[in-house]
RNA sequence: GGCCCCAUCGUCUAGCGGUCAGGACACCGGCCUCUCACGCCGGUAACACGGGUUCAAGUCCCGUUGGGGUCACCA
């Protein structure tokens, strides 16, 4: 027997946030390790806020992670892959709405449940009353219907009946013991008055007809264990293992928001972040192997366990975060960049084919200085490019009257070389250094801003042997040409000339 | 306020009674150098506080303080 099963049961409120998927990862990677199986169930019944947009994007972002599912909710991929499935269906709480009152009424059958005819006025009411008795312990709505019937087709909810005394506990997986006083409890309702479940009960009921093994989530869950507990006990079933994450802050330490960072993680893709190194940073995040910090998924999965997760509650880091999308970055083969940079290439007006061997070229002289796909284009696009723009410092610095001539000089050189190659050019370029007494500083900034607009970018040669001869030759010669041209708006400063203009 | 959780460099963390308290990011030097990176070398920097237990405590226990979670016909 044992089958492990995981799941991670996001409700479609919103987009797919950091944490979140930090959870489903912890499960998904356990599932994997294990050699289980891994199910997502939708948790739709806020019918106010639940859209099927959200889950659209909860789902897909969940595929873009590589976190696939065995079982849970249909999803076609564009590689025309579909994930879902399964004999625990229907994977959406608003479908299993039948089972939710086969259980309920179980546990009223069993006494371990009651109709309750409270209307939320009168509960409004007594909390008021609770208030102004000034009483110092938490408000616990008494219901008067624990112990008596009324007539089942009155409006009701349905309550758990909690135990007032003893204690409920589970060994967490990752907390240790916890125990919390039976006192405390509420009679949670269970079924809404429309027949919707809540959350404690719909947990309970799906988790326990999914066969879940071992439940996983954020520790703002850790007051809702006992809860479901007793109710595993009522309903005469064993309760899965538990597992409580702490959350994932911002850099100040508060609950991690729009106003930190980019939260979703769709946001992460448009970025040009690559999902192996979300899934890094995100894992490595609360969670530690040794003095490890880079792992391939297939790492993750082997290393992955649940007593090296932290307890803490960890702060979002993004110069951390970059620095490990610039690890999986450099991992990557440079034809793969160069098929994944291809959409922030077209963003910018750039149209290569992604087999195109002089962007594969570049690629491997611009990755060492840029951990995203998105700064790859930014960094390869003034190859394929024409230069409208030079960057203002480097132009007023670099391309002015006194070093046009070493411009047009360069380009002499570059003419006559033999071959087109790096190490001839180098070679031609020392040998006039020496012969003027020259410095190599002072001419490779100007040809860099000439050739490529900036003031940073790979090699000289690399550059110009990417760049081809005649192109090498016309930018030279549009730098010499602004060279001459006096910065004219000393105003504003900011404006470079364009090259011809 | 009740209940619950948590506490090692600025940040993520290693540590599971005996360590010069280690690594990574960030930061600061240096090397490399045509710029920026990468890489390499080096540096600054932490056990919240107070009591115990023990020959020995960052590690175990208690308390204090400080964070956080939660107290819905939300999840």
């Amino acid at each position: 027997m044992g089958e492990v099963r995981l799941r991670f049961a996001p409700s479609p409120t919103g987009y797919l946030h950091l944490g979140g998927a930090r959870t489903a990862l912890y499960n998904w990677l356990w599932a994997r390790s294990q050699g289980g199986k891994f199910v997502v169930r939708v948790e739709d019944t806020d019918q106010e806020r639940s859209t099927a947009e959200s889950t659209r994007v909860v789902l897909e972002s969940m595929h873009w992670l590589g976190l696939d599912w065995d079982e849970g909710p249909e999803y076609r991929a564009d590689d025309g892959r579909t994930l879902g499935g399964g004999d625990c269906g229907p994977y959406y709480q608003m479908e299993r709405l039948g089972i939710y009152a086969q259980y309920a009424e179980r546990l009223i059958r069993a006494g371990q449940a009651y109709r309750c005819y409270a209307t939320k006025e009168e509960i409004a009411a007594e909390r008021e009353a609770h208030q102004a008795s000034g009483s110092k312990a938490g408000f616990r709505f008494e219901s008067p219907w624990r112990d008596k019937h009324g007539e089942p087709d009155r409006p009701h909810v349905v309550r758990m009946k909690a135990p007032r005394e003893g204690k409920t506990g589970w060994l967490d997986r990752v907390r240790g013991r916890i125990d919390v006083p039976n006192e405390t409890l509420q009679d949670v309702i269970l079924l809404r008055s429309d027949g919707v479940p809540l959350y404690n009960f719909g947990v309970v009921v799906d988790d326990l007809t999914m066969g879940i093994t071992l439940v996983a989530r954020g520790d703002d869950h850790i007051v809702n264990t006992p809860i479901q507990i007793l109710l595993y006990e009522a309903l005469g079933e064993a309760a899965p293992e538990y597992a409580h994450l702490s959350m994932i802050l911002g850099p100040d330490g508060q609950k991690l928001s729009k106003r930190h960072a980019a939260v979703g993680v769709l946001d992460y893709r448009e970025h040009g972040y690559l999902p192996d190194g979300v899934v890094n940073y995100l894992a490595r995040l609360g969670w530690s192997h040794g003095d490890q910090e880079i792992f391939t998924r297939g790492e993750l999965i082997e290393k992955f366990s649940w007593d090296h997760v932290g307890k803490t509650g960890a702060r979002y880091d993004a110069k951390k975060f970059l620095h490990v999308q610039g690890q999986h970055l450099r991992m990557l083969p440079n034809a793969d960049i160069a098929m994944h940079s291809k959409p922030f290439l077209e963003g910018k007006g750039v149209q290569v084919d992604a087999n195109d061997v002089r962007l594969v070229d570049a690629i491997e002289h611009v990755k060492t200085r840029a951990c995203t796909l998105d700064e790859i284009a930014n960094d390869v696009e003034y190859f394929f490019k024409e230069i409208t723009e030079y960057e203002a410092k480097g132009r007023r610095k670099f391309l002015t009257p006194e070093r046009a001539p070493y411009l047009e000089k360069l380009s002499q050189l570059v003419d006559g070389v033999a071959s087109f190659e790096a190490g001839a050019l180098e070679a031609a370029v020392l040998a006039w250094l020496e012969a003027d007494g020259l410095a190599m500083k002072d001419v490779a900034q100007p040809a860099r801003v000439a050739l490529t607009g900036r003031t940073r970018s790979p090699g000289l040669y690399d550059v110009m042997v990417l760049l081809g001869k005649d192109e090498v030759l016309k930018r030279l010669k549009d730098g010499a040409d602004v060279a001459r041209t006096p910065v004219e708006d000393a105003v504003s400063g900011a404006d470079a000339g364009a090259p011809g203009a």
